[in-house]
DNA sequence: GACAAATCATCAGTAGAACTGACGATCAGC
DNA sequence: GCTGATCGTCAGTTCTACTGATGATTTGTC
């Protein structure tokens, strides 16, 4: 049981030992060195995620790429209205449900995403250079486990 | 090269392969977690990483603490503002420097903390039940050692 | 076919956290 | 003793997230 006093430092779990801290400082990290790798590129880090989604087909609505992003569906209007504004990506109602916004990458957005993602790519192999190719396949997984444990699509 | 049209899907990377999506969602699910189990202690996952750098001894002072959990000096303040309003954290300033403010966890404090630690512990520990003790400490090795070599205390 | 309920994108307003720039108080070097 | 730097604080700005509402449209029910 910890006690108060100077003594009781010893008993504490140590900081790069909390899973939360880890995660977050690598998530940040690994997001600081990203935004620096796109900045000649003209997009975010926010922006990639969202030309990944719309790029893969993982999604076709607004309302889909919220969901798969995490992001909220009123934050996702603002997000695309700068991408379209820059000729990124473009909007057209669906011809089925005419309630629904199609997003689909323009031909300049794919080149933007192509530039954005072989940056990104880079970044990421630099990141995680240290561990090896099985280290950071294990990683990954790791992750992706934990994930799909904790109730995630 | 990716070309623009319905069969491009296939030649971008799955959102579940980037390492940045992976690391944000396990924080995101882990802190989401963290804060339900917290709930009724009554300090945040913010607070606990506060009282985690005051209990360990790693921080003395504000800013120590301020720059060991990458937040700003500003939003210190007001977040010992709450702290100590709740008698969980007393401020005093140092006899050496009677600039810096030395700050320590209250009686009261100790054992909120003991608790939140506590719940904090079993959540972590069921986050990651699937990956095993070995995989669990495996995890915790891949991102000590990614931050340790992209530049982190 | 007509009506009610649900869904999609949007907008306005609000709350929270991060950052900037300034301030007074204090310390260290010369 | 003076100058420059550091610490905690405060005010103001920005960014993101979230809530609640709206209009347009679809779906389900009678």
């Amino acid at each position: 049981m910890s006690r108060p006093g100077s003594e009781a430092a010893g008993q504490v779990r140590a900081r790069d030992d909390v899973l939360g801290y880890l995660l977050k400082h690598a998530h940040l990290a690994l997001e600081h060195r990203t935004q620096a790798a796109l900045a000649d590129v003209g997009v975010t880090v926010r922006d990639l995620g969202v030309l990944r989604v719309i790029a893969s087909g993982e999604a076709q609505s607004q309302q889909e790429a919220a969901a798969v992003l995490g992001v909220d569906r009123t934050s996702m209007v603002a997000l695309l209205d700068a991408l379209e504004h820059q000729g990124i990506v473009a909007r057209r109602p669906s011809e089925q449900d005419r309630r629904r916004n199609i997003i689909a990458l323009t031909g300049h957005g794919w080149e933007v995403f192509r530039q954005a993602e072989s940056r990104y790519s880079e970044t990421e192999r630099d990141f995680t250079a240290t561990l090896g190719d099985a280290g950071a396949a294990g990683l990954r997984q790791a992750l992706r486990t934990v994930l799909s444990e904790n109730g995630h699509p």
